[in-house]
DNA sequence: GATTACCTTTACGTAAACGTAAAGTATCTA
DNA sequence: TAGATACTTTACGTTTACGTAAAGGTAATC
């Protein structure tokens, strides 16, 4: 049970919904890295997860480059006592701009709340106004 | 008092650190409308806050053409009951976005926070083992 | 054994969002 | 009056993130 967890390109691309093209192109800038039998790929569990994680980064608005450095945190690769200094220092920077996103969207989302009570409120007046066939359910709720 | 205040293109270039191209890009795909002198360009406080808002889409990863839906929202050229109702519709199209970017951000903080205590635990570990010129200041704080 | 459903590589194409250069106009200012 | 600075248009170039053939290999199934 070390190892019993495989996918295929076609596995992964269902699940995230995405399209095999992708997930080649990610392998191409060296995101992914799968194992191979023969000349087909095989995805472990980690890299189903580095594959989330640079898809959560896209909904973010990371470019594949910034997601890079956000994968590469989780890597076991990182050994010396340098690289784990420039590492907690690009985990600042993610941090910022993480938390700068969380900024705009409460922003972002009061300003959803503000637009949305507008709209309401004009439908009202504008139902209000000319109710030709919509007067009907038109209780207070 | 009513349209005193005006910018020029340079104007909102500094103040946003952006290119004088970006803003006329804006304009190109009909994200902003400034008023001209001649041939100049007078951006009003409106313009300034469509493009406030264009890029904090952008820092949320909105392609442009989703800023342009938003930047509408608060557009007042929206008059009929029709058109109030799919714009409800968009408000909760971009409520749901926005959303699950929040979740995401959470997700990525919780992934920041784990991978900095890690990453301090092993230069901990590494300090230890290692203290050539590093022991100084070593108190257990 | 032919179809279907996967997988592979190579390689040119494309949409978005500007960058950058060229060439010209208008206004200060030393 | 000659820069310097800030504005303008036109237009081709560039980067990112894939899309989309084209041409083929393998394996199950009818």
């Amino acid at each position: 049970m070390t190892d019993s967890m495989a996918f295929s390109i076609g596995d992964l691309a269902r699940e995230f919904d995405i399209t095999t093209r992708t997930i080649r192109h990610y392998e191409d800038i060296g995101l992914l890295k799968p194992q191979r039998s023969g000349q087909t790929r095989i995805y472990s569990p980690e890299d189903r997860t580095r594959l989330r994680l640079i898809l959560r980064g896209k909904r973010l608005g990371f470019s594949l480059e910034e997601s890079r450095a956000i994968v590469d945190l989780y890597d076991p690769s990182h050994g010396n006592v340098e690289q784990l200094q420039t590492l907690t220092e690009h985990i600042q920077q993610q941090r910022e701009k993480v938390t700068r996103q969380l900024r705009d969207i409460n922003k972002m989302i009061k300003s959803l709340d503000e637009a949305e009570a507008a709209c309401r409120k004009a439908l009202k007046k504008a139902r209000k106004n000319a109710p030709k066939s919509g007067g009907k359910k038109s209780g207070k709720k």
